[in-house]
DNA sequence: TAGATTGTTAATCGATTAACAATC
DNA sequence: TAGATTGTTAATCGATTAACAATC
């Protein structure tokens, strides 16, 4: 059937509007007032409040001319839309600092992720404990992912194990990867990779500090 | 002197095309082979060809008809623009895990960061080793950032101590702050802020996982 | 030379902004 | 009601893509 553009089923929302969102959604969590207008989202923001109020359109969602977009009810549509009230568990493959340290993260509990799992193959790792969880072997992955209906894995391992570890996990059944390791990842079609590789984004900062108008002295 | 419009000096690069220059860095330093094709780029970045040329041209730097692009010299141009070869001294707010993890990064070295202190003021943190570091009060915040011009501070303290943390790194001469906390942060005009709050990331993924089409059963 | 690949210009597409209408 | 703020439409701007020329 051609001809036929526009299907009902999840809106496709801007790339750069989605980072805004996820961003108006760490705004709303701070603030105390019961209304926020978009001129005060735009301010915080260093963005234009015509942006915002654009922005707010693709969602299911109004707000009250006057007055402003009511903030709970704006975080619970924001809410809806990133799925943090439906908890996702998560696994990580890697128990070095970087490992622990997303293990022990208290902030994912706002955001619906729970780490149900650590693997490491490091025979010295294996057994040791980071916060609640005992560090597995890679050998009991499959079974995890099972268990607990896991469909995003982490991948906290160096650069040079990173796509065999990606590999294992999409063998294994995993869906989304989230990927700290300083390299590009190859994934078949339908995977979805989240690269989060630190240092990298430290770079954005390394560039625009360098070309930062020297100071007059 | 106005209708002056272009001047010489740092090239403006498109916000996107930056990202992806950062991706290409990435690849590049895993590449093996002499030269690369901007159709091979793109297809390990599922972009279009054309899309990587378009931002090669942003550079000071021209690939071979024929032949592709040599790595190591793109690679060259590549890190002239981030300054990975320029070593900035980094310093870490909060002793966390988070904190700690950072401070023991060894995937800095090839980007031109080096951490040269932590800093906490829990009394039962101050004076314990983070690596070869030892955790220091925020009263030697001055003292350190003077002494290896410290450019960029970074914050991995709770959202509600971050503000505050911001204010004091800023008034005490930091220019650039690399917020790892979930908050969005106030800062005077010529301070930057790179956010990046690992769970807020997290909400891409699970906004497009949770649209995935549900399998079939 | 022929062929492959880069580089560039023009066309298209999409996102941002401006202007203003709607609304409480 | 008047005024403030949202919502929407149209204009502008910028980024991506297509087409093809340049080049080795």
């Amino acid at each position: 059937m051609p001809a036929e553009k526009k299907h009902k089923g999840p809106i496709m929302f801007p790339k750069a509007t989605l980072e805004r969102l996820k961003l108006y959604h760490t705004l709303l969590q701070e603030e105390k007032n019961e209304y926020i207008s978009s001129d005060e989202i735009a301010r915080k923001l260093s963005i234009k409040p015509e942006q915002v109020r654009k922005d707010i359109t693709y969602l299911d969602y109004s707000g009250k001319p006057k007055v402003g977009y009511h903030v709970s009810s704006l975080l619970d549509t924001l809410d809806e839309l990133f799925g943090t009230k439906v908890t996702d568990n998560i696994i990580i493959v890697g128990a070095g600092h970087l490992g622990k340290a997303l293990a022990n993260y208290d902030g994912f509990e706002n955001y619906g992720i729970s780490v149900v799992a650590i693997f490491d193959n490091n025979p010295e790792k294996l057994g040791t404990y980071v916060g609640e969880l005992v560090v597995l072997p890679l050998d009991d992955l499959g079974r995890v992912i099972r268990r607990f209906n896991v469909k995003i894995g982490t991948i906290c391992v160096p650069g040079e194990s990173a796509q065999k570890i990606a590999d294992l996990l999409i063998k294994k059944g995993i869906k989304a990867i989230w990927n700290f390791a300083p390299v590009i990842l190859e994934v078949p079609e339908g995977i979805l990779v989240e690269n989060e590789d630190i240092a990298r984004s430290a770079l954005t900062l390394k560039h625009l500090l360098d070309r930062t108008p020297t100071e007059k002295i």
